[in-house]
DNA sequence: TACTACAAAAGAGCCACAGAGTTCT
DNA sequence: TTAGAACTCTGTGGCTCTTTTGTAG
């Protein structure tokens, strides 16, 4: 398919951090520039590219919105994310309703990007979507727990309840919940290193996906400064969810992606925090923070997933093999108990090790 | 336009049991 | 201080029921 272009450290590949401005060397960057063969930043490529005339015509990519390393080659439009070919093809190989995104291969972008005088060459589909997503990355994310600070805890929405999406990394002082919190933590480091919190004789816990959780560190610091701390985004949702895009189904089609994360439909008891009067954000928004903003948006929307993760996969298959009536677990029959003993027996010596297969 | 009836979607809860974790002796 | 027993808690999937939302008349 593609070259990967550039290819800065020459690895070309998705596995490690973002790739760093070639600039400043200190941001992670967003686009790539090709006649510059460097990687920048919003804020150098902002300085750089309006100069002159003639650097503002240099032609960018963005930057893979899932790898932060590569320039990006498609433009998945159910997931709205740019994405290099190596990611694309993960993403969307990873099973047939991801595999029916539509994509289009990205357009070169020139001019100044972040400006009023945006003059993207088939830029205004981006443009348009980012409008619209601007529009609900602010519903998303205007309880910023930064500037926010009033409530130290205001990743939970007022009756308590949890906005998963929010960031919840501040709440960790927050005495009510810190159980909740501790478990978010261990989940974290769970998912952060790849490696199980406690390896277990009997329930074999299924491995985590790595990849996945290196997506997640990757965070999106464009200022690294100011928002590191608040959103070295570690994107675990909640203890029985995951969140991976690839392992699931997601956002099947284009309008999924636009309906799914809106407005999803508030459970009984809590309060709709969209139906009100508009609320107001908490502040002028610079041209880069709504940047970063929508881009940070954007990323948790991808990696977003509602599939539940299994945790003990022996657990699992004991539910799946065990009766029941009318959807409820019921009593095994000692007749039944002996087969099930047999069949586990079986599988113990198939499998060797005793421990029931992961999935 | 307001109301009613129905369908669809979403979420909560229930069940038994293995095994991890905690407390007690 | 350590070992073992006893107890408590957690997680697992499929079904049903309840609640909410959307649509048609």
């Amino acid at each position: 398919m593609l070259k990967q272009e550039g290819g800065g450290d020459g690895d070309g590949g998705c596995n490690n951090g973002p790739h760093i401005c070639d600039s400043c060397r200190a941001a992670a960057c967003t686009v790539y520039c090709r006649a510059d063969s460097a990687y920048l930043c919003v804020s150098c490529d902002g300085h750089i590219h309006a100069a002159n005339r003639v650097a503002s015509r240099h032609e960018r990519v963005w930057v893979c919105e899932a790898c932060e390393r590569a320039p990006a080659a498609y433009l998945c439009r159910a997931d709205a994310a740019s994405l290099c070919a190596t990611c694309d093809a993960d993403i969307h190989s990873a099973n047939p309703l991801a595999s029916r995104h539509h994509r289009v291969p990205i357009l070169p972008i020139s001019g100044s990007l972040y400006g009023p005088s945006t003059t993207q060459v088939g830029g205004e589909e981006e443009e348009a979507m980012d409008e619209e997503d601007e529009d609900e990355a602010a519903s998303w994310l205007l309880l910023n727990p930064m500037k926010n600070s009033n409530n130290p805890c205001n990743g939970f929405l007022f009756n308590g309840e949890v906005d998963e999406y929010l960031d919840l990394v501040d709440c960790n002082s927050c005495g009510d919940h810190i159980q909740f919190t501790d478990q978010y933590n261990q989940n974290q480091q769970q998912q952060h290193y790849g490696v199980p919190h406690k390896t277990y004789g009997g329930d074999s816990v299924v491995p985590v996906q790595q990849q996945q959780a290196q997506h997640f560190q990757l965070g999106l610091d464009f200022e690294p400064s100011k928002m590191e701390a608040a959103y070295s985004y570690n994107a675990s949702i909640s203890h029985s969810v995951s969140i991976s895009s690839m392992d699931v189904g997601v956002v099947p089609e284009a309008t999924m992606s636009d309906v799914s994360i809106s407005h999803p439909r508030p459970s009984k008891g809590t309060i709709d925090l969209f139906s009100g009067p508009p609320l107001q954000l908490p502040c002028q928004l610079t041209p880069m923070d709504r940047k970063a903003r929508v881009l940070r948006y954007r990323e948790k929307k991808k990696t977003r997933k509602f599939e539940k993760t299994i945790r003990y996969a022996s657990r699992k298959a004991y539910a799946e093999t065990r009766p029941r009536i009318k959807g409820r677990f019921a009593k095994r029959t000692d007749v039944e108990a002996e087969v099930d003993q047999m069949f586990s027996t079986n599988l113990m010596t198939e499998a060797g090790y005793g421990i029931v297969p992961t999935f």
